[in-house]
DNA sequence: CAGGCAAATAATCTCAAAATTTATGAAATT
DNA sequence: AATTTCATAAATTTTGAGATTATTTGCCTG
């Protein structure tokens, strides 16, 4: 793997785990000194994140954090709910049978794993975190289409930012219930149920984090 | 506006305009020199391409503009009937005034340009193709998120590159019959109906730019 | 206090060369 | 003849120092 691409990916997780809190400054001379690099692989791994939109860019002013606000947020909600909608709604309508095991499976994983992760994972396990992800990307695995696939990870990792920068103590709030209820609207090929438990659940994703203690943050990046 | 931006937005157009062939190396030595510029800006705009999927890059093994194949058009086809057609629907739902009128002004314009690439454009006065973009970003510019927005003007361009690369003399197919049509549908409230025209409008497309003499060319790269 | 100016800082870009990896092609081996 | 080996060539990535240009800062003047 190359520098740049090594860079990229742990400034990459840093933005969106929220470690890189938004708005912050991006100085290729500090990260240079961080990292141990030249400032080159530094500025592509920059220019790569700023394209993917988690990094701003403004010329002659440098790189930044993204920003978040809470419309913004609002935004990214109405977007997920209506490509992961349609996403989950064409997979229902084509029912792959790898589809269809790739969610009873991930499902599964998900509601054996622990959401404690100050614990050390065993070698190997991945975290809640990893687990829900797969799972989100499960549910649309099946729609037939890698751009709307790409496109909907995308928007999972923008979601998932917000939710990792608002709660470091968020409830628990049962989302094993919500997410074995969406998968059993899917596996019943009930489209219309999947595709409404699915738009209710980011909802409440979006209530949760704008009730948080952290949320008043979301106004002043 | 920097080297990198101007490198970066030229090199965007002709990899859109289809003047860069997929699968084409993209030597940082070669655009240096093309450009009589150092190679980090060059870096630098490419990697934003390879972020946004115009530019492909194995490590180690340099830049390529991106391949293109029949699949990869089905599913980006599928993405935009999927996202485009969710973004019309709640336009519609949504009906703000600036939407219906932004539209109504984009169909005017786009009726009176003309097709003809080869003759020179008036000064200020857009091409057949921008007014076009303009148009469908009209179109689903009253979803009420600026997320869906930029996703569908992505999947524009990159549909574009396929249309320009498959067709230097398609038919005219009438098109601005369908663009009209879809204009009914949402200014008379007929969500099911725009979007239903707006994939069949998609679905056009796809076969029309299939069935173009250049079309073979998409199995080579 | 507002506005302007110069110095300091930051961002971008250049250039030459080093380090690393991949590609090439001839010689050796199976 | 086909495959492997290996040295060489070429390409990619990275370094690091410095030049250039733009922005910010803080002082000074009006």
């Amino acid at each position: 793997m190359t520098l740049s691409t090594a860079v990229y990916r742990e400034l990459r997780t840093e933005v969106l785990s929220g470690r890189l809190k938004p708005g912050v400054k991006l100085r290729a001379e500090d990260l240079r000194k961080r990292f141990n690099i030249a400032s080159s692989p530094i500025r592509e791994a920059l220019n790569r994140l700023v394209s993917e939109g988690f990094v701003a860019l403004e010329d002659q002013k440098g790189f930044r954090v993204a920003p978040v606000s809470e419309s913004d947020l609002q935004e990214l909600v109405l977007a997920r709910c209506a490509i992961d909608g349609a996403a989950i709604s064409e997979s229902i309508r084509r029912f792959d049978v790898p589809w269809e095991e790739g969610l009873v499976l991930a499902l599964h994983r998900l509601s054996r794993a622990s959401r404690q992760a100050d614990e050390q994972l065993p070698v190997g396990e991945m975290s809640w975190e990893n687990l829900h992800r797969e799972f989100h990307c499960a549910l649309v695995s099946g729609c037939g289409s890698r751009w709307t696939r790409r496109i909907s990870e995308q928007l999972f990792d923008a979601a998932e930012r917000y939710r990792l920068l608002a709660a470091q103590q968020i409830s628990e709030r049962n989302e094993l219930a919500e997410h074995q209820a969406i998968v059993e609207a899917c596996l019943s090929r009930r489209p219309a149920d999947a595709v409404d438990l699915l738009q209710r659940h980011y909802g409440m994703t979006f209530s949760v984090i704008m009730g948080s203690p952290d949320a008043p943050a979301l106004q002043a990046d």
